[in-house]
DNA sequence: ACTATATTTCGCCACATAACGAAATATATA
DNA sequence: TATATATTTCGTTATGTGGCGAAATATAGT
């Protein structure tokens, strides 16, 4: 039993839920959920950390840079699971808003990626889009 | 989101788990409920209407006494979460030893179902049994 | 009306945890 | 080696919530 709830309170966090969303069909590097979710690196890595430890999502590093993406193995194993979050998710506004966003992350330069979001979306603030000297 | 993420938080708790498994197959009332989990009345009682706030219990009065039970149109329209979850938790020892308690608890007198518990089993606690008057 | 009791509501406390920033770690590059 | 930076770890704070007992509510029986 407590496996199971371990799954179930690792899904029952909204960012968490993002994050599963966000990697159930694609690899993902922290950076980039960070600029995606919009929270503090310390904290997205606790949520991925958390993630990895019970087997949710599979880590890659390469480099300075740790990638993350739901694991197959776990999809096989929780089939039933996954495809009722999946078939909840798929419509949810909050859900289609991220996929958007992270497709404006993707296309973001690797150089500006790390930097605090300002700089990745001077639009949205007006800030100057300061770029590393 | 935030309904799914309401589901999800509603399970991921230990003893709503353990009500979920108890009245997915049988209508119990809360003293039953209470009996099981050795639990408060307040306490168990909050968890129950928790639960039916989200749709995923049934609720029944007759009388004095309310009963539960795992809501059928809840089970039809999340048909891949409840096989997972009942899958996941058939063989849990959690949920077993509470399928042999809830036998005994079926058992009980109804005089004396909502008695506080060392009245209900005297035998784990050697305290005498003693009987409303 | 009065008592008994099943359930719920309320107020409070203890604990878990999500958030952040700062510091530490690890790796790439000059 | 020294610097830059991606990620993680650590310490702190704020909020949410599970637990209880007491009080309130509702219903059955005397």
């Amino acid at each position: 039993m407590k496996d199971t709830l371990n799954v179930i309170k690792i899904l029952a966090e909204e960012s968490r839920l993002r994050i599963f969303m966000a990697l159930h069909d694609r690899e993902l590097c922290v950076c980039q959920i960070v600029a995606l979710l919009g929270l503090a690196a310390s904290t997205t890595s606790k949520h991925l950390a958390l993630m990895y430890q019970t087997g949710i999502i599979d880590q890659r590093k390469d480099g300075r840079w740790a990638y993350y993406s739901v694991s197959s193995d776990w999809c096989k194993s929780n089939a039933k699971l996954n495809d009722w979050v999946l078939g909840e998710l798929k419509g949810s506004v909050r859900v289609l808003a991220d996929a958007e966003r992270l497709e404006e992350v993707l296309k973001m330069p690797v150089e500006l990626l790390c930097q605090p979001l300002d700089q990745c979306f001077p639009e949205k603030n007006g800030k100057a889009n300061r770029v590393r000297k």
